[in-house]
DNA sequence: CCGATATTCATCCTTTTCGGTGAATATCAG
DNA sequence: CTGATATTCACCGAAAAGGATGAATATCGG
């Protein structure tokens, strides 16, 4: 049972696949233009396409023997999303918070909830 | 040279540690609390806590022999800004590609529109 | 003190990451 | 064909993830 977010979130999880996707806002790069900014070998940042190909935030287009990267944000959007909830939730809540406080001041009561 | 953002994303994927997160929307939680929805066993669930705790985005809280987690949405921020940024981006590039072929329908009306 | 409960610690195992090197494959340029 | 270039494949190795089990620790309720 493997979540595709699994891949997404995993995938963004290593500073140097981040820096690629970055990269890859610039356009369209090979594999050795990719690599070039780091210091690990070419192999390394092969795995990490790799990495970012299975979370299909990163596309492949062959001509010859270059290979052109290309940044897919589309698995971003379930990213985002689970992460907004998560935030929606504790902004909402703050905002509970807030009003028991208020409420809490003007009939100095104790509320007990649930 | 281990960014937080790497224990964030890192944190959030895998499901069992999202789930723990949203159960934990409903409040404090103890570890066998968290765990029991799980078939897995409790030690793996403390396990999983650990990596949520390294990452700040659980807090711990003892009381006697119970420990009481709860949610901390903070480093969230940070992991949603940088997916915006990238969403953010590829907005604005969809924006200037439609610009440009609108620019080409003008020029050209030949094209079709969709 | 005693037993039950809550949790972690110490290992162990398997799989995956993340780095490396050397060889293979495919393509381009002469 | 030959040599250079672009990339992957096949390994190797250390570290970590993710699971398990059994023992240790601490605390609660009598």
């Amino acid at each position: 049972m493997e979540s595709s977010l699994d891949n997404t979130m995993l995938a963004l999880a290593d500073p140097t696949r981040r820096a690629i996707l970055a990269r890859l806002e610039e356009g369209e790069a090979r594999v050795t233009d990719l690599a070039a900014p780091f210091d690990i070998s070419l192999n390394s940042v092969s795995k990490h396409i790799r990495i970012l190909e299975r979370a299909d935030l990163v596309r492949r287009r062959r001509e010859g023997r270059e290979h052109f990267l290309s940044f897919n944000p589309a698995p971003l959007d379930d990213a985002a999303a689970w992460i907004e909830a998560r935030r929606a939730f504790w902004t909402k809540r703050l905002d509970a918070l807030e009003r028991a406080l208020v409420a809490d001041d003007e009939n100095n009561g104790r509320r007990k909830s649930k």
